[in-house]
DNA sequence: CCACGGATTGGCT
DNA sequence: GCCAATCCGTGGA
């Protein structure tokens, strides 16, 4: 952890770029938690783009409201939002102020402080080796184990609490794209981004609509 | 005020 | 593979 740490946090100028270019480039990098002395980190691998402009499926499409205006602002800000009456799921706010565009974090690779992952998310230890990869392969299992909720909507990603270091560049060849997962409208744009083979991705059986 | 459905998950058939 | 759970955001009356 030492070493990731020494990387550098991603400041205001990666997230103000356009959203697809955004998407693409989370991939490998580190979201961090930060609470007290208690670190939760977790390299991205597998990423969602969603634009209020033209695609409906997106929380801004039909303009601003009290649960997504933080989607308008100026990119590098976390949105996050909470679903079937169960599930939160985190967004990283992209671009320029007013255009709505965001990336959905749908799965990340344990890296630090994943005793504490596990006990956010099954509150007991872990049944057997492979119930690790059952442990942030979703949007919802990743805000369950990095305990985020409603109440972090809006948290700065350039702040001391939660932010992103710059891992590894994940090469073009490496890069998986597909259709969004668990979407009714605007369901054919090709805006979910994932490594390819990574054990720790959601829906493992969606590779077949690699793009 | 009320109705509807959801950027999911996990349990059961 | 199918489907219920469960709360809240959103839009219409």
């Amino acid at each position: 952890m030492a070493a990731i740490l020494s990387t550098n946090k991603l400041n205001k100028s990666f997230y103000r770029r356009e959203l697809l270019i955004v998407a693409r480039e989370l991939l490998g990098k580190v979201l961090v938690k930060s609470s007290g002395k208690e670190i939760l980190a977790g390299k991205i691998v597998e990423v969602e783009a969603y634009h209020g402009d033209t695609d409906e499926a997106a929380h801004s499409y039909g303009g601003i409201t009290k649960r997504n205006e933080i989607m308008f602002e100026t990119g590098g800000f976390l949105y996050v939002y909470f679903t079937y009456g169960a599930h939160h799921c985190c967004n990283v706010v992209t671009g320029k102020k007013g255009q709505g565009t965001a990336v959905l974090i749908r799965a990340v690779e344990p890296i630090s402080g994943i005793d504490k992952m596990i006990k956010n998310r099954f509150g007991r230890k872990l049944k057997n080796d492979k119930e690790i990869f059952n442990l942030t392969s979703g949007p919802g299992k990743v805000c369950q184990a990095f305990k985020l909720d409603r109440n972090h909507s809006g948290t700065d990603l350039t702040s001391e609490d939660i932010f992103m270091l710059d891992g590894e560049k994940i090469r073009s060849k490496d890069i998986g794209v597909s259709k969004r997962i668990g979407i009714t409208r605007s369901v054919d744009l090709p805006w979910r981004f994932f490594i390819k083979d990574n054990p720790y991705l959601s829906r493992k059986w969606f590779h077949q609509k690699i793009y």
